[in-house]
DNA sequence: TGGAAGTATTTTAAGCTTGAAATATCTGCC
DNA sequence: GGCAGATATTTCAAGCTTAAAATACTTCCA
């Protein structure tokens, strides 16, 4: 049914849907990061990067390398480095070198790190929740699957340019 | 075939589709960002929220207001301030006041201005269209309903929440 | 008229983020 | 052994972003 549109649109470089979707999607996705960042301040004192970064280390109780960390949450290495300072100044995290390999450091959540995620995770899970409180279980499946679709398109997209 | 799980997930507190949704999400909207952020540099030597902020005064000709654009582009009024004052240095604005309302200060693209938009404008849709190739005006769709009811159940609980 | 309340914007201080250059370490090969 | 290239991290300067306080102007109503 849209096959000739869609030729059209491939022919004079007519990316409207395309743009429109990313539009959409930017706003839900700004939205959404807003409240997560206001409320994480208010309730918890605590700024939206230090908490990625804990939920990242909670994954990894053994710890996990700077590098890594930087390529999961998808910020530059330099960023990593003041947050991993600034979180290990509170005691929420702690760092050791890789006995095997000096150039490499180790973070992971101290006691009181773990414990204060916690707290953080479980009100943050409400929010998202509260936010999400309209979508049925058939949405949610079928948004998932969609911006499934789009992430490995994004990621095909990257791997042809390289 | 969900009923028995949704209750269970209300009862428990279990919020995990949800927040798994949101991770995907950001995930996807965090590396269609980082993309135009690299390209728009690269190839224009602009930034994104310079880019931004053109896009909202090129639908609107006959200029707009610093408050509008604020809301528009969901970010607080000193932001606005400071990429207005940078995007009139480099000629791509003007600004003038209301004379009926000296508070305010209207911002428009010059000719200059909406010259150089174009150009990012078309290399912009192309690159998003790339990013979003695999999916079918079907998939397209149907990720346009899902993100249009999850902005609307977002919008929802702001409400509720004043 | 006069002033209280509302609205539009700017300023400020603190923190996030980046890309690129610099530093330190490791690995593999001769 | 020793050196070239790869890898892990830090430093740096520039720019973005925010919330809150300050400034400037307008509106409304007693």
């Amino acid at each position: 049914m849209t096959d000739v549109l869609d030729l059209e649109a491939r022919t004079t470089g007519d990316h409207q849907s395309e743009s429109r979707l990313w539009l959409r999607l930017l706003t839900c996705s700004t939205m959404v990061e807003r409240e997560v960042r206001r409320r994480l301040r208010q309730q918890f004192n605590v700024t939206l990067p230090r908490f990625d970064l804990m939920a990242q280390l909670e994954r990894s109780p053994d710890g996990m390398i700077l590098g890594e960390l930087s390529q999961r949450m998808m910020v530059s290495n330099g960023n990593i480095t003041g947050l991993v300072r600034l979180l290990g100044e509170h005691g929420l995290v702690a760092t050791f070198t890789d006995p095997g390999d000096r150039r490499a450091t180790y973070v992971r959540l101290t006691t009181a790190g773990r414990a204060n995620f916690a707290d953080m995770a479980a009100a943050h899970a409400g929010w998202i929740a509260t936010m999400f409180a309209d979508l049925d279980a058939e949405a949610l499946a079928r948004l998932m699957d969609g911006l499934g679709r789009l992430k490995r398109s994004v990621m095909q997209g990257e791997r042809r340019d390289v």
